[in-house]
DNA sequence: GAGTGGTCTAGACCACTGT
DNA sequence: CAGTGGTCTAGACCACTCT
């Protein structure tokens, strides 16, 4: 392990107070001269460091105000996956959302593999179905790793969906999509409203705060209806 | 319009060497002292132009050697979507690929909404289906703006297949990845082997060099089979 | 061994913006 | 007007690696 460089060690521990939530969205972090001090280097050396978390959209600058923490990052994800409720009010649609099933257990060998990273620890085991107006517009299967967020044991998901409420409490720090067609089968086909076996788009998103897993979730929504876009251009000014 | 930093112009000239294909992978490009030169400003400022495009990937450096341009740029997009000769191969099945129809036509209006920025010019237009072993893998629809890339005209796509003639070919800037879930129609499915209405994966590509359509292309996956990737972490080091 | 990039310094000037 | 960030300089030392 040859020794970090000293801007990334900057760079680190800033992003570690973000998104451990110990500096929420709004918060002004220290001034460039302060850190300078604190790290005993010159503000060169900060300065590279806050410029990548800028760059990174996980701060935002501004001169004489100094610099502060943006909102929740998961907007910045490689798939701008919003939210699911921005995502049907987008629509124009009125949005709403139940849980359909709510299990707690144990995790077993089998969860491993679709949560690498968890323990053996208490899973909660959630089944929400979102809608937009008078049709179901996209069901979720989430576990949520217990050990990561034991205050979700309490929350009873009435005003805010799992999504939701992890983001503003459970900060991660790494996230994997997958995403597949497939045949919708008969239980989900059901919730959804639509015939079993046409196509459906899952999305599957597993994230981590440092080595634990957080959440897994795999969302359904109808085919025809839903797509994902992605847009790109190199090294992004 | 206020004048850019002057790392940033640097920065945007390489780019530019870059992706007009001026200088090739493999190209050693100049030193940061001949660079320093050659800007009349100190190591740093050239310094950090280029620790930014290590960063995205569009060159690669070491020390005493140089700075050199890596390979085509498109396995840095947003979503890593490799080549598709290379995704056969990696499942350890050999790979080929054949073209199904290829028309030259110029382009109407009906164009320019899936090939956003193709003028009135000429198109090739092409069906390719790719094959992994004995069994269809992919389905390639594929329109290339000829005013782009006009060579395409004259090449067989016997050797090389379009997307990877393109890649080499006709570098872009910009690229739009759209993925969605549907039934797959008939003809289609009867190219790909499969059940007419059984889900496919869709995955819709258009690339832009500056303000020009280079190429939109539709990729029919049959469901099931596979899968999209993507793996994120914020400001990444 | 020599030349490259990686990092850092201790200044500097400027533009912007909040008070 | 004062204080912040944005940018840049002209050095420096070191680690690595190619020859």
């Amino acid at each position: 392990m040859t020794a970090p460089s000293l801007h990334a060690r900057i760079l680190a521990d800033i992003e570690g107070h973000i998104l451990s939530g110990e500096w929420p969205p709004g918060h002004r972090i220290p001034f460039e001269h302060e850190l300078s001090a604190k790290y005993a280097c010159s503000r060169m050396t900060v300065n590279k460091a806050l410029t990548q978390l800028a760059k990174a959209k996980l701060i935002e600058r501004r001169r004489k105000a100094g610099s502060f923490v943006t909102r929740p990052p998961s907007r910045s994800a490689v798939l701008d996956i919003p939210d699911i409720k921005t995502e049907v009010e987008a629509l124009g649609l009125p949005y709403r959302f139940e849980i359909l099933s709510r299990r707690k257990r144990r995790a077993g060998r089998d969860d491993s593999t679709r949560l690498e990273g968890v323990g053996a620890g208490p899973l909660l085991e959630l089944v929400c179905r979102h809608w937009a107006g008078a049709r179901p517009f996209c069901l979720e299967e989430r576990l949520i790793n217990l050990v990561s967020a034991p205050e979700a044991e309490a929350e009873p998901f009435i005003e805010v969906a799992p999504g939701a409420w992890l983001l503003a409490r459970a900060p991660w720090t790494a996230a994997e999509h997958r995403i597949r067609a497939r045949a919708v089968g008969k239980r989900p086909a059901e919730w959804l409203g639509i015939v079993a076996g046409s196509p459906g788009l899952f999305i599957e998103r597993r994230t981590w705060a440092g080595d634990v897993a957080v959440t897994f979730v795999v969302l359904t929504y109808p085919g025809e209806g839903h797509e994902l876009v992605a847009r790109f251009s190199p090294s992004q000014r």
